[in-house]
DNA sequence: GCCGTTTTCGGCCCGACTGTTTTCAGTCG
């Protein structure tokens, strides 16, 4: 059992409770322990694991043991006592907006609604409706509930909802200064729905704007302070006015993550305060924080939070220390390591790209077209990467105060060979190695052929390492720790490729690599001079992973990348 | 179910919106 495995039992033995009317903190105690080992960075299968989970927070003694259950057999008798009484496709029915567990519980055990299917049944009978509190209104949102859920796109790559928050922003009135809060702001790899906060002025209707957007296909909420649209494409669009002295408050509130929220909150009542997306109030209900995020952080003994670490996992207790890490910022990074032109399957010159990523403020780049065991992608031979290195050498003479590094995206072969000879490696400045193929090898496998990749004396960098494309391809069964235990012995870096459909290493994965000790770079892998945008995608990634400027290589000066490189005596 | 400069028992974040109700339960974030 993976971790992501055993956490989705968690999830399901807490939906089950809550269907069942238990104590509310005690599914609480589910969620938050399956959010928990989510993200946990060692395997709970391990043979320590017993140890390491007492220590994690909100994991105690029978958790800790129904998890060991759960990753040894898969299942535990909490779970096959709840499955006998509860069908498994009422928790579907969960997930229809505006079902929730009590419905759900009346829906089943008086209507024997067990699945979607019969809910929607029971709503054209009309029999919902004569449920207690619920009537023929109820009965046709749970309908159009399940039409919204049939076609909702699910979570959105972080560059797709990028792209809907920026035509919303456009089309709301500037004075309101609309600013996207949520798991977009904390820069999750994917987004399930985009909020969006605005200052409340005088004289100004958002709302209407709001609401009325030609892309909107359905009103779910219309409120003062708050509405939701389904924009094409099935994804919902929240919209809230907040007083301006709220208006930090507010942003620390819709920005999340919830568990962030309640940790911050107890803190706030242990102090004798009341934090609300109002601001933070005293016992006499005197506002003393909100205006700004800062604000309300320092009111309660904090340094201000990155949206990023905002996850539940720690950050608080550093605030509180003051002793949070300075975090990787965009413009840190002076150079793009991953990237490809017309060469092989880039849509743009190498000029083209030198010049889109010098008006981005950026010092240096490597052009990294593929090698030729990527015939699909026109990969090159040894005798056209020659040719490429001339045209590089040439451009850097023209260019002042820019350089592209000579860079080849490498294939590793199966056996762990890299398909470009050595004598030609040589010549390059960077050597990004990749695996392409055999993505379902047996983790002994693939692991013994990227370790030995990481270990070529020309190798500087393995790319996008896990080789999950979200939402397409989970990630192979690569032991990721064997080869950072490798890339940290040889010198070689990690990539947190940017690509919104990688971003790999994922943020668990950065923050696992930095606590070994290796050093990362971060690319774009750019096809385009367009792409050269989703370096965004890859600082934030890093930043979820508590990644620090000094540990990300592509922040240095070129020659001090170079020197990074070279210390281990092998490499270019 | 977890946890402890309020506590080893009794708490556990907080408010808007909706629908079905004459005061509130359920859902959502």
């Amino acid at each position: 059992m993976t971790n992501r495995e055993i956490a989705d039992v968690l999830d399901q033995i807490g939906d089950m409770l809550e269907i069942q009317g238990e104590n509310v903190f005690k599914v609480r105690s589910y969620r938050r322990a399956a959010e928990t080992i989510g993200r946990c960075r060692f395997a709970i299968t391990g043979a320590t694991a017993s140890e390491q989970l007492r220590e994690l927070p909100g994991i105690g003694e029978s958790l800790s043991q129904l998890i060991l259950e759960v990753a040894a057999t898969g299942t535990c008798p909490l779970r096959e006592q709840l499955l006998a009484v509860i069908p498994q496709g009422l928790l579907d029915v969960l997930r229809v907006p505006g079902v929730g567990p009590k419905t759900a519980g009346a829906l089943f055990h008086q209507l024997h609604v067990t699945d979607i299917r019969s809910l929607e049944e029971a709503c054209r009978s009309g029999a919902v409706a004569a449920l207690p509190r619920m009537g023929a209104k109820s009965q046709e949102r749970i309908l159009e509930g399940i039409a919204l859920l049939q076609r909702s796109a699910g979570r959105i790559l972080l560059s797709e909802a990028a792209a809907i928050a920026a035509r919303v922003i456009e089309q709301l009135p500037p004075p309101c200064e609309p600013v996207v809060a949520g798991s977009f702001r904390r820069g999750r790899e994917t987004v399930g729905d985009i909020d969006i906060l605005a200052v409340e002025v005088q004289g100004l209707d958002p709302m209407a704007a709001f609401t009325g957007m030609p892309e909107v296909e359905q009103v779910l909420l219309h409120g003062d302070t708050r509405s939701s649209v389904v924009v094409k494409g099935g994804v919902q669009v929240d919209l809230r006015v907040i007083p301006r002295p709220s208006m930090g408050a507010a942003l620390q509130y819709f920005t999340g993550s919830q568990q962030h929220n309640i940790r911050v909150r107890e803190r706030a009542g242990a102090m004798g305060l009341r934090l609300s997306e109002y601001g933070l109030f005293d016992a006499d209900d005197r506002q003393i924080a909100g205006a700004s995020e800062a604000e309300v952080y320092g009111a309660l003994g904090l340094d201000w939070i990155p949206p990023e670490l905002r996850e539940d996992a720690g950050e608080v207790a550093r605030a509180a220390e003051h002793a949070l890490p300075r975090l990787v910022e965009l413009h840190d990074v002076r150079g793009d390591l991953q990237m490809h032109s017309q060469w092989s399957d880039g849509a743009h010159t190498i000029r083209q790209m030198a010049e889109a990523a010098r008006a981005r403020g950026l010092d240096y780049i490597a052009i990294t077209d593929h090698s030729k065991a990527l015939g699909v992608a026109n990969g090159l031979d040894e005798d056209r990467l020659l040719r490429q290195i001339d045209e590089i050498r040439a451009l850097n003479q023209e260019l002042e105060g820019f350089t592209v590094l000579a860079g080849c995206e490498v294939e590793i072969l199966a056996d762990g060979r890299l398909d470009i000879a050595d004598e030609v490696l040589a010549e390059l400045d960077i050597v990004l190695a990749c695996v392409h193929s055999g993505l379902n090898a047996p983790s002994e496998a693939i692991t013994r052929r990227m370790v030995r990749a990481a270990e070529h004396p020309h190798v500087c960098i393995i790319g996008h390492p896990s080789g999950r494309l979200i939402g397409q391809r989970d990630r192979t069964a690569l032991d990721l720790d064997a080869l950072i235990r490798t890339c940290v012995d040889t010198h070689t870096a990690l990539e947190v490729n940017s690509g919104p459909q990688r971003l790999d290493l994922c943020d668990h994965d950065v923050r696992r690599a930095l606590e070994m000790g290796a050093h990362l770079v971060i690319s774009t892998d750019a096809h385009s001079a367009e792409s050269l945008s989703w370096l965004t995608y890859g600082v934030q990634t890093a930043r979820r992973g508590w990644a620090t400027p000094d540990r990300v290589l592509n922040t240095r000066p070129v020659a001090g990348l170079r020197a990074f490189f070279t210390m281990d005596g092998g490499n270019p």
